[in-house]
DNA sequence: GTGGTCTAGACCACC
DNA sequence: GTGGTCTAGACCACA
């Protein structure tokens, strides 16, 4: 992964940490990143992104947590071996989205049949 | 309005006043308070919740910022006269995250005619 | 004086009886309202501007401690006999103003050329 | 910027919140402020001028508001990329204020030669 | 009674 | 260290 891949966003309220989580996690999801490849490492990233290197840990921390990604030591930090349930889960939460979405557009008035012809014109 | 109508979740991150103004937004959009109606007094919604004036007040400022409601001073707040573009507004934002949460699905190789098949099942 | 010719402003932070007393001060330093003419009764002018008639009580003594109105005991109220001096202090305090919004725009970079032009075109 | 550039008047009615945000808003305007400068922390310049740190944050707000701030958490807050068009916005709004005063003048009986006269003896 | 402002402090997540 | 949120109260002008 190239560091520029990852772009912060320092204001909203979303935190650094968690904004290159879930960028490193959509990127894998995406199949952009492959299983076993290279991550740059935490202080490489850190520096390149002006951030404290605690804060790229912690988002690399939570990525392995989630098994996206494996730490071995003095080697680096690698995309796991089998992220295929990655994706299926960023799939099922993408679409529980979409459902609330929808419910929410009908609490609002507006008819299926409405909705579907709007999204069919996407 | 009735204090009744606004519930707290005092764990989760989000702040109360954010709750509070998002919960009146959304009464407001589903045509629940009606355009001219009284909301509950600073200090009676405030007190109703056991949370302190100055966090309702928060909550009222961002409402009436947004021009979902007015306020007038020494008579108490108000829902504005016209909530309409408010609800045309709301809409267009949620049609505008289906559209993306689409395209993201699309990205990670669902097809249009999958989604439209799980959508049509909700 | 009708009572329409003074019109609210509920939202806004200038207290109502300071709406009522500049808009009758404005009138008189127009010469719309004429000297010893009368001015609508406290309650009644209350009553059509839908406020509290201690609010125009106010309004009205403050213009009579600016002797710009007398209060008759009895008869009402009514504009004073002299409102000259009412008159030559409203324009002086807009030239004020007036040198006072000069100089800022100065401080912004605005050479006095290009302000006498903009003026000369209003 | 330095803190010794805010001056607060405690007596009067403008309140301090507003002070803070109208000086910082003028030294924006005049150039004083660079854009990208830090701001003092909002401790520390309420710690100097001796007023609570939600009242320099209402200022902040404020500010951030009208997009001549931004804040990044944790970082501090700093005066924006651009702000040419806050620059622009303060100049028209002097200019329309001049206007209602000439406009007024003239109904109060000046004639536009006495205007410029007086104006240009500032 | 109402909203507007402000204090003096707390705790939190983040960096 | 920073800003974000919140408390528990105060006092004020206004109506």
């Amino acid at each position: 992964m190239r560091c520029e891949m990852i772009v912060l966003d320092y204001q909203g309220r979303k935190p650094i940490y968690q904004q290159i989580e879930e960028q490193i996690e959509r990127y894998i999801a995406l199949g952009i990143l492959k299983e076993q490849e290279a991550l740059p490492s935490i202080r490489e990233l850190a520096s390149y992104l002006g951030v404290n290197p605690n804060t790229v840990k912690k988002a690399y921390d939570f990525l392995e947590e989630k098994k996206l990604i494996v730490t071995i030591s003095t080697k680096g930090c690698f995309i796991s071996n089998d992220v295929r349930q990655a994706k299926i889960d960023k799939i099922s939460e993408i679409y529980e989205n979409l459902r609330r979405n929808i419910e929410e557009l009908e609490q609002l008035g507006e008819t299926k049949e409405e909705i579907f012809k709007r999204i069919s014109e996407f």
